[in-house]
DNA sequence: CGATCAAGGATTGCATACAATACCGAATAT
DNA sequence: ATATTCGGTATTGTATGCAATCCTTGATCG
């Protein structure tokens, strides 16, 4: 099941899935098993099989006899993660480095390159263009890594790359840094076309470092507030919006 | 709930769990709903949850309308857990070393150490050595990064160290072996202690491809047959012998 | 004799009903 | 006024029943 994580089907399990990544389920909202499942027009009982695997996922966190919520990543979580995402991908560069891109993947992903150069060239509004740049930056990385031949590894990063886009809040944007997160991924491309695993992996490290150090600072940041913790308090998220 | 995966409550979960990974439930054994239920005085409800969370883990396959089996590791697959392995574990010692070990935690440390020596001292069985050998070991492992302070990583580490016990068949032992494999832990213990993150990683990174280069060769091993390829030869393999 | 098809049994998928538990608010006592 | 207890409501936990699917086995035909 966790190496169909990735796929859209119409399951219950990838709909609720897409619901959090996508923010329609806001990061600490309660999910409740009827309203989700009148939601969708299916029972209770596959709702409740796709949230246990969801809280696998590690994307609703869980608790006995009180049920789900969307998980709520403090600034610290994000840290761990991007710790964790410079580990796994910088070893998975590596490896595709080592072995060799095939050729239609490189294709692929120098298509997507020249998007992200069309896309900065369009002068688009700012919020239009990062978003655009951020689908087509994670669409870079996964394809990047797909041959890297450790299927665990993959999934591994999948799961520490497979998070509400809520954590985007966290992030300082610009338009330069993202000028600069391109020219990194343009430089990443080439070092593993060129079969130069250490580059790549070390360009890839401080690519994912410098994605940290853009994190904005918890005092500055305010974390949002966990409805666990302040529960009268929505902070105006929108809880159970989908329904 | 993937946080609480190393509890043994006494949940149908974990009971499975349990059951996978102490070889009750062998290697690519079918497992069947109802007799599961039966087994553990459930209804089948339960169980079903409790498998599409096992399957989520990787401790059993999965595949729509067929059901469920106990994963079935080939020897590749060992392989990349192994290097998995290698890059989490060596990172996550190197956190321990550079944050430095609690006092208490080194003493528990210590005494699983000292009690792998008793055990080497105790002239025991050949089959007796190696299975309080590689218990200790597993204890050493999980306790020494407990402490690294980064939750997704320890996560990651469980779901490439909590696997199936039959994978050991993939192995070559010999007293050699364990006697080395028990010094390289002193090593890395004695390094963690003494605060040198980058030596005790890479101790740590040679005691795990030490360990990943005992892997008995594909051709003289014989992967097991897996139930799917070869339906109905199960190899002596007593399926569902927990009921 | 071998291959193909059909029927029966076994197993999973889903929905519903009920029990157990926890949460929330009002009423009461201090 | 505050704390506490009690009861109703909302929600989760489990069992059971039936439909859908798949696998097996035996019969039939080439």
């Amino acid at each position: 099941m966790a190496a169909l994580s990735h796929i859209h089907d119409g399951t219950a399990y990838s709909r609720i899935r897409q619901m959090i990544l996508s923010g329609d389920l806001a990061m600490g909202a309660r999910i409740i098993e009827t309203r989700i499942a009148e939601h969708l027009g299916q029972s209770r009982t596959p709702i409740r099989e796709a949230l246990r695997l969801l809280a696998s996922d590690g994307l609703v966190v869980f608790e006995p006899n009180r049920g789900y919520e969307v998980v709520c990543y403090t600034p610290a979580d994000v840290r761990e993660i991007y710790s964790c995402r410079v580990l796994l991908e910088s070893e998975a560069v590596r490896l595709v480095a080592d072995r060799g891109l095939s050729p239609d993947r490189a294709a692929s992903l120098e298509a997507l390159l020249d998007e992200a150069d069309a896309a900065f060239a369009a002068n688009l509004a700012p919020e239009m263009l990062r978003q655009r740049f951020l689908a087509v930056n994670n669409q870079f990385h996964q394809l990047l890594y797909a041959g890297c031949g450790n299927e665990m590894l993959l999934s591994m990063i999948r799961k520490v790359t497979d998070i509400p886009v809520g954590i985007r809040h966290y992030f300082r944007f610009s338009d330069d840094l993202l000028a600069g997160s391109h020219a990194a991924h343009r430089k990443i491309f080439q070092a593993t076309v060129n079969r130069q695993p250490e580059r790549a992996s070390a360009l890839m490290r401080e690519h994912i470092w410098t994605a940290k150090d853009r994190m904005i600072d918890p005092s500055e940041a305010g974390t949002p507030t966990h409805p666990r913790d302040a529960r009268h308090d929505n902070g105006g998220a929108d809880e159970q919006s989908a329904a």
